[in-house]
DNA sequence: GAAGATTGATTCCTCAATCTTC
DNA sequence: GAAGATTGAGGAATCAATCTTC
């Protein structure tokens, strides 16, 4: 019985991916709100503007961005805009087009959000990785992703 | 410079595991939906099932099983079993609680979604990964679920 | 006619009660 | 009173139209 390498069942890292992701979303998420803090879509989103050039965004890139439906980012602008914490403006150039641009109060929340949710993943992810670990993932995921987009046409 | 390790940024790691998440089941559903089957949420459920003992289980043990709350189990049974795909029997022991039981036409169903769900675990996931990185993988999300979960009392 | 965004209708999820049995 | 499951009401996601501008 040579050579019995424990070759892992990739359905199963498959089933583990998605469980692991569902519990530490839910933990997260639990977080937030026992803070008194929004949904991390709403982290997401500011984030995503926040690091934009002038901290705007094309609502259709910033769907892309999130990968979310264009009719669910829609919305969500809609509750962050009557929140105070992002608001529309008409596109110039091409007027069929609007950006979501994060307000002072935007940024002020995102910055409170952050120390409960960097901690979370520090805690629940990110401390679990040996540098190793991380790299490989990283490389893994990142290949996925990449093909997964490539072949998304 | 000495020593300039590429240590991979670990809240880089996180990003890319949601978005890797979210790519991958958009594509997901859409195969399933092209192929006139139902969501990824069904065959979770068919197959917690059949995998389960005597193909059954305590609806609070599936909603744990699946990682989604008790009420939102309670309306995905009730979806499943208009289907004709679950049945509900009463519990003969505690006479509180309910198990989900899969039938025939259930276990076919679950027969006739794993080949598409099974092709894109392959396609978009297993197939990018090396068994070094299937493996590093494996072993570091098994750490942070369990202790995301030991954590969750 | 196509791209960008929104809307209406439906489905689905979530939260706080509720009901029943222990 | 607590555990198991369900319900009603409200919020969010989805799909197929729709509206406007290119």
């Amino acid at each position: 019985m040579h050579c019995m390498e424990k070759k892992a069942d990739s359905s199963a890292v498959w089933a583990l991916f998605l469980t692991t992701h569902a519990v530490l979303l839910e933990v997260m998420e639990r977080r937030l709100a026992e803070a008194g803090l929004p949904p991390l879509a709403w982290y997401d989103a500011l984030w995503a503007l926040e690091r934009a050039a002038e901290r705007r965004l094309r609502l259709s890139d910033m769907a892309e961005a999130m990968v979310i439906s264009r009719s669910n980012l829609t919305r969500l602008v809609d509750r962050l805009e009557e929140a105070g914490l992002v608001k529309r403006e008409r596109s110039e150039d091409d007027r069929r087009g609007a950006y979501a641009v994060i307000t002072a109060r935007g940024a002020q929340m995102r910055r409170r959000m952050w120390p409960v949710y960097s901690q979370a993943i520090a805690e629940l992810f990110e401390g679990h990785l040996s540098a190793a670990e991380a790299q490989a993932m990283q490389k893994a995921l990142g290949r996925a992703l990449a093909a997964a987009r490539g072949s998304r046409e």
